[in-house]
RNA sequence: GCGGGUGUGGUGGAAUUGGCAGACACGCAAGAUUUAGGUUCUUGUGAGUUUCUCGUGCAGGUUCAAGUCCUGUCACCCGCACCA
């Protein structure tokens, strides 16, 4: 029999498809196990030889918890809002829907032909209005509570794809889509007040197991500090309130600085006698995007403020104020207090401007450069907090201020509420209502899902509006509170709105009355393990977790945080090393390589590439060693002989290579499960026959890698049923270590012989067998045996002088 | 600058309570089978001046013993970046 690839998998997705072998059951007394990838964009370019690393390791994980007895959830669906789609729909006039359709069903071909274990029955799809009814419906409950507001900001503008992004969505000053210039506008906006929720994403990751890099990342990302507010007097009137994390330092501010965009500045207008310098620079600052801005980091400038300054509230020194783009209007009060002996901008600021710089903390040399180091300095020219360490000098401020009504105890966030509105047709539409009398009055919920009209034209508009404001007929309506004439909102939402509740769907994907039932939900939650890129660390799986932990507050889901477990699969790179790209010209087809080698093969190649978590390339002459092992597999058919159960001297290898794979799948370390394998079909081939006990152990195995040719093989030796469905193999912890070992024998730290002893073989004997061996007696008579070394069942170390 | 990570043969990568560096695979070489081989099988394969020595980015240190621990340093990758 021939081993023909083409023949065997095609045979076996359909008859699993038949038999819905990997459909999640609705009865929920079992053990439940919930495994989730991230559900791909549709693109037009079908599928990247990335997406199956995901896949494939998490169908192993699904398939094996299967075996394990579990009811396992493992499903599928398309996040299928978002601008390429859009985007070719301007340019080759057809509807947004129709492309995606189109793109789904190149997918849903491509990831059946690898013999993924997905529950098709539960696909979802997000531009499905069954589903973006939901979507709305969050919407409108963040309204409710308060967590969605419309605000006039400044936002990041995106010159090319004329809309609106998140913070989280600008990279390097670009639009991390397609590369444009950013810039900022101001513009009316939806947000959603994340920031709400910043110390509780800080605080739940000790609920959740997920790598320590991913922690990492969101928490430096949402970027908690602690410090204090501190009022400052002006000559103006007004107080200037600056938020600082070094209080302590408060003796030595010699200077203050507001951001160009401060409300003072116009305030002051009258008061400032330089006020047409200061507007020149508010101007060239407004000019600059955000990427210029950081670009010129280096050069600090700035224009002092002539007629107003402030006074130190602790000594009464008066202080001049400057205005300064190195100062940012969007985080703490937009105001600094300068300290330029202990904050490297400031001091770099001084020096420019010429400034007194006055140490305040000993144990660096300030006129040289700033001394930053909390831990070890004291308080000197201080008044009230001389000789006291930082962290306690910090403290002692705080409680003055607090005393005397002109500070306070202050934490800061960089995380900023979420621009939640886009100028674009393909997004779901966000269900509300702009009243003249009544103002922003939500969609009632009997009314969802708000579909997308049908438009003529996708193009966005110059002027910033969304391609639905041309729509009369679908903007103008009623006001559900007063009945007067209305409009509907036109923005849509980002694409990451559908992309935030996902899993919830998959729990009870059809239900026409909540976006999943309670019962399903609370068997189903939290998913158990989640895989994805590191890339939507601070995108998706943030965004995520904040509307997990809103629809946990109102009671609609179960659990505080949506994912137990989170893992991370490094990329596979092009054969150079490279990013794989169209213009690298180093993209890898799935399908060419699926159609010549095999699903299987492509499975196992993509496990067995390297260490899952990190990045590799791609080699295509490595997936011949994969294709081989399958050879081989199939062949040992031909090896078959008499016996059901594993013979004495294959004992050792089989119970080995059980206890390993199972465990290397459990810690991601597919490539070194693969080897076992590989291993172990080196020591049967080296014995030269099979039996049907044995080779049943191995189908079970290889099955969670290379399922396809696991269930022929199978069906083959009548083995019954199909090996999808059989029971997890079990290995006896006895029979995993050899009766003989080696023992290295050493003398002062190097190998000079190699012993085979009983495994269980006592010290001395071990000691009195390696001396009398012939080398290690010529290396140690006549000298001191000053020590003797022995590392049970491995090692043992003569040292001699 | 801050946070996270990586550095091992010709190649992808194994090896972590410190205990034989290079598992497994690719590639390469020799041999066998074959009309043929981009097939299969067998054997070999870190380097060298080969009874031995050297070898995990570099320089030190601890230890009987270091890829692994400590100190310093270099290079590269990812994320963030004037966040007070």
């Amino acid at each position: 029999m021939k081993y023909d690839h083409k023949q065997i998998e095609k045979k076996w997705q359909d008859r699993w498809e038949e038999a819905g072998a990997f459909h999640a059951s609705d009865c929920y007394d079992k053990p439940k196990y919930y495994t989730l990838i991230e559900f791909p964009y549709p693109s037009g370019q079908g599928l990247h030889v990335g997406h199956p690393r995901s896949y494939t390791a998490m169908d192993i994980i699904a398939r094996k918890r299967r075996m394990q007895g579990y009811n396992v959830l493992f499903p599928i669906g398309w996040d299928a809002f978002g601008l390429p789609s859009e985007n070719y729909a301007i340019k080759n006039h057809v509807h947004p829907s129709e492309v995606t359709k189109k793109n789904i069903a190149r997918f849903k071909e491509q990831l059946k032909s690898l013999g993924l274990s997905f529950d098709w029955t539960r696909e979802i799809n997000t531009t499905d209005p069954e589903y973006y009814k939901w979507t709305q419906w969050i919407f409108l409950q963040l309204f409710h509570h308060g967590l969605a507001y419309k605000k006039e900001m400044s936002v990041n503008w995106c010159t090319s794809c004329k809309c609106v992004l998140a913070n989280e969505e600008v990279v390097n000053g670009v639009c991390e889509r397609c590369g444009s210039e950013v810039v900022r506008k101001v513009k009316s906006q939806w947000m959603l007040k994340i920031t709400e929720y910043a110390q509780r994403l800080i605080d739940d990751l000790t609920l959740v197991d997920y790598p320590d890099r991913v922690k990492a990342q969101q928490i430096h990302w949402i970027g908690r500090s602690t410090g204090a507010e501190v009022d400052f007097a002006t000559t103006a009137g007004d107080q200037l309130t600056v938020y600082t994390t070094r209080p302590d330092t408060l003796y030595g501010v010699t200077y203050m600085v507001v951001s160009p965009e401060h409300p003072f500045l116009e305030k002051w207008k009258g008061q400032i006698k330089n006020f047409d310098e200061v507007a020149a620079y508010q101007k060239e600052a407004a000019k600059k995007s955000d990427f210029e801005r950081t670009e010129v980091a280096k050069d600090k400038t700035g224009v002092r403020l002539d007629g107003v300054s402030a006074v130190n509230p602790v000594n009464g020194a008066k202080i001049p104020i400057f205005i300064s783009d190195y100062v940012l209007v969007s985080y703490g009060t937009g105001a600094i207090m300068a300290v330029p002996a202990h904050d490297t901008r400031d001091w770099e600021f001084a020096k420019k401007f010429d400034l007194p710089i006055i140490e305040v903390v000993k144990g660096g040399n300030v006129q040289e450069e700033a001394f930053t180091d909390c831990g070890t300095g004291i308080l000197v020219n201080s008044g009230i907090l001389n000789g006291l360490p930082v962290e306690e000098a910090k403290k002692k401020i705080i409680e003055y201020l607090t005393e005397k009504g002109i500070g306070r105890a202050k934490i800061n966030f960089k995380l900023r509420d979420w621009v939640f509105s886009r100028q674009r047709y393909w997004g779901e539409p966000i269900p509300i209502i702009k009243c003249p009398k009544c103002g922003y009055v939500p969609v009632p919920e009997s009314e969802l899902p708000i579909r997308l009209p049908n438009v003529k034209s996708y193009e966005p508009t110059d002027t910033g509006e969304s391609p639905l404001a041309h729509m009369t007929d679908w903007v103008n309506t009623t006001c559900p509170h007063c009945g007067g004439p209305a409009k509907r909102e036109t923005d849509t939402m980002p694409q990451w709105a559908g992309s935030s509740w996902y899993f919830l769907r998959y729990a009870d994907a059809h239900n026409h009355d909540a976006l999943a039932s309670k019962e399903a939900l609370k068997y189903w939650m939290p998913v158990d393990w989640y895989n994805g890129g590191m890339e939507h660390t601070t995108l998706h799986v943030l965004y995520s977790r904040f509307w997990h932990k809103f629809l946990y507050d109102i009671g609609v889901v179960p659990t505080p945080e949506p994912y137990a477990k989170r893992t991370s699969h490094g990329m596979i790179l092009g054969e150079n090393g490279e990013k794989m790209s169209k213009s690298r010209g180093n993209v890898v087809n799935p399908d060419d390589i699926v159609s010549e080698y095999g699903a299987d093969t492509m499975r196992l190649y993509e496990m067995f590439i390297g260490d899952f978590e990190k990045a590799a390339p791609w080699n295509t002459h490595g997936i011949k060693g994969c294709r081989r092992f399958v050879e081989r597999f199939w062949n040992l058919q031909d090896i078959l002989c008499e016996g059901d159960s594993i013979r004495k001297e294959l004992e050792v290898p089989f119970n080995k290579a059980i206890k390993k794979v199972g465990e290397d799948v459990e810690n991601l370390k597919f490539n070194t499960a693969i080897a076992a394998l590989m291993s172990l079909i080196n020591d049967i081939t080296a014995v030269g026959s099979i039996t049907r006990g044995e080779l049943r152990i191995f189908t079970l195995l290889l099955n969670l890698f290379a399922p396809h040719v696991c269930e022929e093989v199978w069906k083959n030796q009548k083995f019954g049923g199909m090996v999808c469905l059989q029971d997890w193999p079990k290995y006896d912890e006895a029979k995993c270590v050899d009766k003989t070992i080696e023992i290295v024998v050493q003398v002062n730290g190097k190998v000079r012989a190699h012993l085979n002893v009983p495994a269980d073989i006592a010290k001395e004997d071990a000691l009195s067998q390696a001396k009398a061996n012939e080398k290690i007696s010529a290396e140690i008579d006549g000298k001191n045996l000053i020590k003797e070394i022995y590392v049970p069942a491995k090692l043992i170390n003569l040292v001699v002088r």
